[in-house]
DNA sequence: AACTTTCCCCAAAACGTTTTGGAAAAAGGA
DNA sequence: TCCTTTTTCCAAAACGTTTTGGGGAAAGTT
């Protein structure tokens, strides 16, 4: 019975559920030392197989589990990674940062780690969360989405050589670990596509500046038009607002077509789409058919409309993932300049990506 | 200087940067013990006042902040609470959840607590990262969300009582602690509106049973028929799926404007809008003037969509706070059976509420 | 003056692991 | 058989706090 455990117990209340043991009494149960049951269970080659096995059986049967807490003490090390979130852009736009968090999650679960959230309100509050985090020592390790241009974070980090993975670029000479998206390789790409099917007035509905990713697209949207011959027409860019995408984007879009000689099809970040499609709406044109529109991100709204939206889809899973083994990497010590990732964007060609008529 | 401090250093690299000192040196420092230092920082009232500003002053000035992995460990409570989250049902349909998630942060924040997150792609491994949570001893509470009618992870924690609250509620008997928006008043509110503009023919276009939300919808709706003197039409009732809202919900509306007396109004979860709109779209009937919409939950599209939508409104952030603030009181050991919150919701009448044609 | 109370402070223990630095026992080599 | 090496285990220290259980000095009481 458990009665002997010596009242080794952990915890509120009268705790006969919480059946929590610990290693000393594990170690008395099998008649070893607390070391030797530590390091059979960490599969340390200076114990035998004999007792190793006989100790994970026991440990199993026991339900033991070493307190994470009290093993972060003696390492040192807080098994534990944070990320900031900021609610005001709407950055959780279905299914993209989900997918994100989701690759991010799934990583560090595996490597025995921990992930802490913070959520704060603006730019202020998204420091304050992160240095309570590192300068509290709470993480072992930072994870930064949503990059800005220049973004004060990396810096803080670098200049107190902090364990960090961008999800994103910044504009910063000193080396550090990054995984982006190809962003101007796929609109580039989206581009040629367009131009290839006989599209000359190309547009680029394009995201706010200050944050690094739309410079990708704008970069990729030039390359794009002057690999096809086109000229760049400024009058044919326009920049939506991150806290009111769909707002911002139906104005821009009603703007676009007072030209007098408007585009045939629009780029753009597809959390702009019900703006687009609005202003569309109103001036009596036809999505596909009278504009061929290509959005980068694959939403749910993108799958689910008549006729269904041409996008850009990048691998936000796989990234996540790749953003934790980098930084479980660098927490390790590994240089991070070493870990410089940038991934490939896919198109998938659906029905909004027509010829011109 | 800092040289002296007995070389008790923490953590990686040269770690110049990281001035990160002890309680040992900074008791030297003061020429005091650790546990007075400790005591004074803790406002105990066994030390002078003159000392305690004077070991505040320093703390302040060494940038000393307790280890929070030390004091976890002492204190055997790990001040952490726990969320699993899943990607599967789109959830995260813009503000709503972050909006819970940002008030639950921040009172945890306030509270010197850590939020852990775990990312699950179905229920099976929703339940398995909160065991690992729970049995890990890696949470002193968890927060549920997204709560169906037979809910395993209630029976789970209530039997081993361990801390959690609900946001939402299930069909349990035992007494247990939740936070859930009036779901039921705000349908019954919204039906009886619409009558009293005249409406006769009010559908209700429902979430997936299973999920207990749905149920308080159609309750209020059913109250909200009754109140009005208005009969209940199974053929206006219609349930959309979570894993694809809006298709389900496109379907559904095509299916209730079949009728031979088809509705002039309909209650849904914003979550569907756009498949209301695309369906009632392709049947040339104007949202608004021609069909009365009112949705549950207030995210963007409702705003920004011409006409914009009539809604009911939850308060997330302070519905997020309060879940947190029960949630300690029931880790302090407070009976969770008192704690049982059911909040209003508002209406804010937009431009789909009015009367019939 | 002697005794009690109050005020301040501290040494040592405790939290539950892992790591360090051996040591005893077994095996191998001469 | 004696010495060396390998195998297998363990006692004690360490991680950085907070709590426990006093103890000495100052202040108040008789």
């Amino acid at each position: 019975m458990f009665l002997e455990q010596s009242g080794n117990r952990i915890g509120f209340g009268e705790g006969f559920k919480s059946m929590t043991i610990n290693i000393k009494p594990l170690s008395k149960l099998l008649k070893l030392s607390p070391t030797t049951v530590s390091r059979a269970l960490a599969d340390y080659p200076d114990v035998s197989a004999k007792t190793r096995a006989r100790v994970k059986q026991m440990a199993i049967q026991q339900g033991y589990q070493p307190n994470p807490v009290a093993r972060r003490l003696q390492k040192g090390k807080t098994e534990t990674i944070g990320i900031v979130i900021t609610p005001e852009q709407n950055y959780f736009s279905d299914t993209f940062f989900i997918d994100l968090l989701s690759g991010i999650s799934n990583q560090i679960t595996r490597a025995g780690y921990e992930l802490i959230l913070g959520v704060a309100s603006d730019e202020e509050h998204e420091m304050q969360s992160m240095r309570r985090m590192v300068e509290g020592k709470r993480v072992d390790g930072m994870i930064l989405t949503l990059i800005r241009e220049q973004d004060p974070r990396v810096g803080y980090l670098l200049d107190r050589d902090f364990p960090f993975v961008l999800y994103g670029r910044t504009r910063e000479t000193r080396p550090y670990a990054f995984v982006d998206m190809d962003g101007k390789q796929a609109f580039e790409k989206a581009c040629t596509y367009l131009a290839g099917l006989g599209h000359r007035r190309i547009a680029l509905l394009n995201g706010e500046p200050g944050f690094m990713f739309p410079v990708g697209c704008r970069e990729g949207y030039e390359s794009g038009l002057f690999l096809s011959g086109l000229e760049l027409d400024p009058d044919l860019i326009r920049e939506w607002k991150h806290k009111d995408p769909s707002q911002s984007s139906y104005r821009w879009t009603l703007e676009l077509f007072k030209n007098d000689n408007p585009p045939t099809a629009i780029l753009f970040q597809t959390e702009a789409v019900n703006g687009i499609f609005k202003g569309l709406d109103e001036l009596n044109l036809q999505p596909g058919k009278d504009v061929a529109l290509i959005g980068y991100d694959d939403l749910e709204i993108a799958r689910i409309h008549r006729p269904s939206l041409s996008v850009l889809r990048p691998q936000a899973r796989e990234a996540g993932q790749r953003v934790v083994n980098i930084l479980l990497e660098v927490i390790k010590g590994e240089d991070p300049g070493k870990f410089q990732e940038i991934h490939q964007v896919e198109m998938v060609i659906r029905e909004t990506s027509l010829p011109p008529s």
